[in-house]
DNA sequence: TGAGTGATTGACT
DNA sequence: GTCAATCACTCAT
């Protein structure tokens, strides 16, 4: 991998459509699609390689047990960051599906490294290219995402996500990672090929 | 395997 | 109003 591909980075944002079709097909499809961070640091791209939806009625969605002051973000209109805190340190980027009033999102747990890889190597303090994007709390700290960043339109100068991307040729659905409840439901999607994946 | 961390929330006065 | 349990994680051991 070498330089940032200027022809993946002008490829337009989605549109909103994208983010209206069902959600478990939207994290399908969002793999290989780009995300994008514009600061004055810099820009940084990584193409999505894993992902999981949280759907309505999911005992693992944060917007289960109906609305509240944090995830109001999910119910409001698609193609918008709903970003959280958790575990005391950690920021999560989701991407919200499905028309206001419908509280679905796609958790982006991994990316892999195009463009801007210095200033992520200063943010996170490593250098090894695969420990910068694996992991969702990782990619955001070395994106710089953050609860300010919370109901950002992803189609916006700082914060977008292009597409389509190059669709992954082999793609793997698996449990989602880390919950508890409803811990079994295939609704993890990764590119099989990537190395930048969170857990195998 | 478990320590670290703090916002969020629901169950209580 | 207070309190304690919970939590979609990471890193060092």
């Amino acid at each position: 991998m070498s330089a940032a591909n200027p022809t993946l980075l002008d490829l337009p944002p989605l549109p909103v459509d994208f983010y209206l079709q069902p959600t478990l097909v939207a994290a399908r499809e969002i793999l290989g699609c780009i995300l994008v961070r514009r600061s004055v640091e810099g820009v940084i791209a990584g193409r999505i390689v894993e992902a999981e939806a949280y759907l309505l009625n999911d005992p693992a969605c944060h917007a289960s047990r109906g609305q509240t002051p944090r995830n109001s973000v999910m119910f409001g209109p698609p193609g918008r960051a709903y970003v959280y805190f958790t575990y005391g340190m950690h920021w999560c980027f989701n991407a919200v599906t499905q028309p206001e009033g419908v509280a679905e999102a796609v958790l982006i747990r991994a990316l892999e490294p195009l463009a801007g890889i210095e200033l992520m190597q200063r943010r996170r303090g490593v250098t090894e290219l695969r420990l910068l994007t694996s992991g969702p709390a990782r990619l955001t700290q070395a994106l710089g995402i953050d609860g300010a960043v919370n109901g950002t339109r992803l189609d916006s100068e700082t914060l977008a996500i292009l597409g389509p991307g190059r669709a992954p040729a082999r793609i793997i659905e698996a449990p989602r990672v880390g919950i508890r409840q409803a811990a079994d439901l295939p609704w993890r999607f990764y590119d099989a090929d990537s190395l930048f994946i969170s857990r195998r």
